[in-house]
DNA sequence: TGCTGCATGTAACTAGTTACATGATTGT
DNA sequence: ACAATCATGTAACTAGTTACATGCAGCA
């Protein structure tokens, strides 16, 4: 899904600055993909130019001025066409699994180590979704929702793929 | 992992043209990710000029003629290098999860549709990986066969995952 | 006659990233 | 005094993609 499809997803329901879709997205979208300012602002201007949003200046005091965001009926339009395009096939791309293709140029120990970090680090995304599962259960629509439990569950599946490799890795045979 | 090292793993155990590794990143490592001509190429020149391959022009009668790759010693430690360089986080990008996300903006048999349709794509990803199962288990490392089998795993929790979003679709409540 | 395989390469494009620049306010 | 939060934006860069250009050989 491109940035802009999702822009215009979050402003179907609320308008926003490039601000708070920063936010958003890192709290609901972040373990699926990244959303930084530099490709937040560019689109934002391009979308304003092509009447896909309009924004009004807001003045404020005690906090910098900003841009509010409005969807137009185009930008409707726009947002659900590109929501009913086929879906691309999914290419499974995993830092680890890149690694493990390769591992017969490591000793022995080093897969081990690899393997293990790599499990650390899976806890710690879990760790981290966890953490925000109570914000998500309350603030999230029920499809959002099902999106996150997705999430903690394809963690928990990839957690038991790593094991069944380290198990593996500990057969002297390989 | 950057194209150069998958091009350098590629190139450690046999010498190869560009031609070659796009073929055997086709059969082996395809699923994991995509690699074209137009990356490889200029990263082959790249690679020559940084002293990490040379290339060895071979003149051929009934075929084009081609440029042979072997990996130098400098290209050996690049690659050693890269393989012990800390793993990122991945992100879990999923064309589906991303459309999932904003359901709620699609009518109920839409939604139904769209993911059994990928319910269907994610069948026909198994299948191609079943058809190219008896080559790998042939040619490939203990390594890549473990890998391989990551694959078919990942491929299986994630109709699993998909086909519990699908039930809970058909839930009135949702 | 036209498709597939072998073989290399460039040009234009897509879609993002990081780092930088600016600057007020609020909390520690 | 220093960091964090709010807020917008640009410039240089990274890393790839698709489409195009070329051209011979072998097969149906």
């Amino acid at each position: 899904m491109d940035i802009q499809t999702v822009i215009l997803g979050f402003l179907m329901t609320h308008n926003m600055t490039g601000y708070d879709i920063r936010q958003k997205f890192d709290m609901s979208f972040g373990f699926f993909s990244g959303l930084s300012f530099g490709s937040i602002y560019p689109a934002l201007k391009k979308m304003e130019q092509n009447s896909l949003i309009t924004t009004q200046f807001v003045v404020q005091e005690g906090a910098p001025n900003k841009k509010l965001c409005t969807i137009t009926d185009k930008g409707r339009e726009f947002f659900q066409e590109s929501m009913r395009t086929p879906l691309p096939v999914d290419k499974y791309k995993n830092s680890f699994m890149a690694r493990l293709f390769f591992f017969a140029h490591l000793a022995p120990d080093e897969r081990r180590e690899m393997a293990m970090a790599y499990m650390d680090s899976l806890e710690h995304t879990q760790e981290k979704l966890r953490e925000s599962e109570p914000v998500i259960r309350k603030h999230a629509d029920p499809f959002q929702v099902l999106c996150f439990e997705s999430g903690l569950r394809f963690t928990e599946d990839l957690k038991k793929n790593i094991a069944d490799v380290l198990e593996a890795l500990e057969d002297p045979g390989v």
